[in-house]
DNA sequence: GCAATTGTGTTATTTGTTTAACAGAAAGAG
DNA sequence: CTCTTTCTGTTAAACAAATAACACAATTGC
């Protein structure tokens, strides 16, 4: 092992894929598989195994050579290596429709990060219950982050509110965004964001659908000739 | 030009900024802005101009040497690379939380993907009424798709239930699929589909703010002596 | 004990993406 | 007109990621 900072020199491209992972692990371990080898692991997520056990080689390995994977052993590994080995306490910011969504979100929980707030400005929203947990005034907000030691919020606010609100995230002494709004945030170096735009997302799908319907052109007129 | 199929052999990592740069200059015709040089544009996104300008490239560019580029040019030239120069027929299948979310979000319509059917097989959903579109059984499902020519199908249904509604979907003509559900796709490549997982966005932000967290111990016990 | 087999850890190669460099077209100043 | 400035299109270099290759540890069968 080199002299990373206990594993966190990692590339991006290999950080997206250890969630992946660990889905498909807990899963082959809710079915009773005890082993797996690099070879069926990437297989079933349509990877090559080489870069499976290149990923793996990031945190020095999980086996021996000639030995495939114990499942029992690999995905508390993997918890502990993306961090949800402990629950991470989390917080909705925004109610709206999102935000609403998100709070029903089971998996969220079940894959640790349990929900310890939601919070909104909107007094039509204050007060409704999602899941055992109630809207509250975004006032409260510090006052809940500090009590509960929320680690992470979700950010569904409206882009115009969206850099005010991180920036009093920050100050609460959140240490993760997850930002809903098409705004780049401005946030300390000390603090993680990770944007999900959903534009990005269907544009990039119809940029594609768009290339398939124009070939499809391309084929018919070819087959009239 | 090469003989790319009207440019789109383009990297994956391209075509993911192209909504970007969309949304940007939109934002800046707003505001009045005419002109905007390479250097501007890619400042305001937290990208080098270098990289703008080789993005631009793979559609043959859209200026001459020496004069930046104009905004009521380049939008349209943008939106018809992605694919919403004319509105794309979409439809959401699922109507639970987040399909509900969807179909609230009235971006999805301005951004060129109105919403022409929303689908769920739960009784107790069919009928509600969501800025005008009304929840069908997903009997219906084919019937509107091929009515309406749905070119791309927002898919919100529990894991399980995926890959036979994809199916489906694929069946009755649609081209693109936006996958919520934590699933693998199998469809022929006649069919693009893009998966959208929030269980590995909040996990990479973990693996950050984990990582934070352990630098920030290390900063605390170097301080202690 | 000695192949043969399996399948990892690790290094090398190839491929893809980002960044830098630069030629030269357009416009403006004198 | 000529010189300077601006800023693109395009090519080259640097960097990062994915894939392939392979040495060798552990096990199994003979």
């Amino acid at each position: 092992m080199k002299k990373n900072r206990k594993g966190c020199d990692v590339p991006d491209a290999t950080i997206l894929r250890l969630p992946l992972y660990l889905e498909k692990l807990k899963l082959l371990q809710a079915i009773g598989v005890e082993d797996v080898s690099s070879r069926q692991l990437a297989e079933s997520l349509d990877i090559k195994a080489s870069q499976l056990r290149h990923d793996f080689h990031y945190f020095g390995g999980f086996s021996r050579p000639g030995r495939p994977y114990q499942v029992a052993k690999l995905v508390p590994a993997l918890e502990k290596i993306i961090g949800i080995a402990e629950p991470v306490p989390t917080a909705i910011v925004g109610a709206g429709h999102l935000g609403q969504a998100l709070a029903n979100y089971q998996n969220l929980e079940l894959q640790g990060f349990p929900v310890k707030g939601i919070f909104d400005v909107n007094p039509k929203l204050i007060g409704l219950d999602f899941r055992g947990q109630v809207v509250q005034d975004m006032d409260e907000m510090e006052t809940v982050i500090k009590q509960e030691g929320v680690k992470i919020a979700i950010l569904t606010v409206p882009s115009a509110h969206a850099q005010s609100v991180a920036d009093r995230l920050v100050k609460a002494g959140v240490v993760g965004i997850f930002n809903f709004a098409p705004t780049d945030l401005k946030v300390p170096d000390s603090v993680a964001v990770r944007n999900e735009r959903l534009a990005v997302g269907i544009m990039s799908l119809s940029f594609k659908v768009k290339c398939i319907l124009q070939s499809r052109e391309v084929e018919r007129d070819l087959g009239a000739n």
